[in-house]
DNA sequence: ATCACTTACGGGTGACGTAAAAATC
DNA sequence: GATTTTTACGTCACCCGTAAGTGAT
């Protein structure tokens, strides 16, 4: 049988066009790409080049089998890379999110559910959600919408709503108990944390005329907010999971528009269901929950 | 990366459930088979097996890596034959045929058309001539009936009609002019080469009571034929091929029913049309002039 | 003269086989 | 005791790099 290496040496040839680029490239002298090429020749018994003296190029049949031999390459990649996800996928409980509020709350939960396994949380682009979740680099994601597809289950699991952190002396805490809209703050310049997915791009879109100075992490943020007297966002989350219904003497002032509030839902592929089960089962008793408490006020 | 050798042997030992005789399948020794079964997984970074001390079993991992590095396999294995195929197509005009008629002519024909080529013959069922085709196993196939495809061309070339071959002191020598149905001989026992392809379906569909002595060999058939009193068959073709309008003191009587005349049809790749576009003229030259050679006589 | 490829030669990695040990049936 | 797997060890294949040779630009 012809093994991956002679495959991966026509594939730089084909990709370099000379032999001695091709071997920097594959970072092997330009001799042994040269054999390798000759015995490539010989175990198929077929001629894939042009020699002359000086020069060697593929012919028609050394194209074809260049281009069937990268195709068997990217399905060895991609053998290579399903067997470490689905492997990973035994040990960990690996999710992708939209948004740093569910990524930063559900981990507690999914330790406490599944003890013995590593939590591994990620955000990104719904497209790469999506792709993750077939792949099987994700074991669920968390999308902004309900997402419904024959292959996938989806949960509501909680709502999101963002509000104004805003200091004392700023004009607009008389809204306090009113609520503040995006149309009223627009103009005004925030203080953002630079990785809040889809909350960027709410934000940008409410309040066009908005400016909005990004900081890379978490800790620099708090450090800004604190010295700053610019308005920033929080959200219920947020500032339930920190237990500061003020925090540093900044005033929360809810966010009125639907679009300010998330509804979360989760997707999992209907193969997985199973090993979901405890999961999906607390998603749900815990989505009746917050219902039956909204309807008793 | 990792090479073939390595998927061989989790193939093998998928197939086979233990190493040793997954060793034996693969004509080497256990302990090489068990090193690399560890190198996989090494490479991989992965478990793959179940192991007690004494047993060595794939866990869910392995049996998915095990699938998956078959379907790459079978790729490669795939890739070798699609390229020894695309070679030899350079080299050689090879073509499949439905029966032995006129693969028999129209080497004779191609050897003439194409003097530095070599010229490949075999006769396969329909369904194996089709398939060949789409594989480039075949530049052309003949059937006995026209097949229209968005990928392929079909060119009517010829036909072919059915004689019995009969001894002088056969009774049914008294329909010589007139012809012989085969409902009238239908019960004889005929001599017949093995080889035949579709005329031997034919025969028996046509002439259920009949018995058929079949022989391997051209050479044993004739042997047997000028030997025996047995009713045989000839065809237009092979008796203009053999230029003997009596062979051996053999009549020749036409068998009129519709069934007993093939209607053969050349069938090719319209990707290959270029490459064959001097048989292609020739075959449609020739029967261009058939016909006017018919409604003149 | 430089570049590109091939051939020749020596070296080292690694895959193999044999042998032996451990464990299970 | 037979079978199966793993470990140990020595060997050999083969792939590689260096060096030299040939022909073309």
């Amino acid at each position: 049988m012809i093994e991956i290496y002679l495959l991966e040496a026509l594939c730089a040839f084909y990709d370099c066009g000379t032999l001695s680029a091709a071997a920097e490239h594959l970072h092997i002298s330009q001799p042994a790409l040269s054999r390798s090429m000759q015995k490539l020749e010989d175990l198929l018994g077929v001629s894939l080049f042009e020699r002359t003296k000086n020069r060697i190029a593929l012919n028609e049949t050394g194209k074809i089998a260049a281009s069937m031999a990268r195709r068997i390459l990217e399905s060895e990649e991609d053998m290579i890379t399903a067997v470490r996800n689905y492997d990973s996928s035994l040990h960990t409980i690996s999710a992708g999110y939209c948004t740093p509020g569910p990524m930063m709350e559900m981990p507690l939960h999914l330790t406490q559910l599944y003890p013995r396994m590593k939590v591994s949380s990620e955000m990104e682009s719904e497209e790469a959600l999506l792709k993750g979740l077939q792949t099987g680099k994700y074991g669920f994601v968390i999308l902004a919408h309900a997402y419904e597809d024959e292959d996938t289950i989806c949960i509501p699991c909680g709502t999101e709503t963002l509000y104004f952190s805003l200091i004392p002396a700023h004009p607009a805490v008389l809204f306090k108990d009113q609520g503040l809209t995006f149309s009223q703050m627009n103009g005004e310049t925030f203080v953002m944390a630079g990785e809040v997915g889809l909350w960027h791009d709410l934000t940008v879109r409410m309040m066009p005329d908005s400016k909005f100075v990004l900081q890379d992490s978490l800790e620099s943020l708090s450090a800004v907010i604190n010295a700053s007297t610019l308005p920033a966002f929080a959200s219920d989350l947020t500032i339930r999971l920190f237990r500061s219904n003020e925090n540093n003497g900044r005033i929360f002032i809810k966010i009125p528009d639907p679009e300010a509030t998330m509804h979360y839902h989760c997707v999992i592929l209907n193969q997985n269901r199973d090993r979901y089960a405890r999961w999906i089962r607390f998603l749900e008793e815990r989505e009746t929950a917050e219902h039956t408490a909204d309807e008793r006020g």
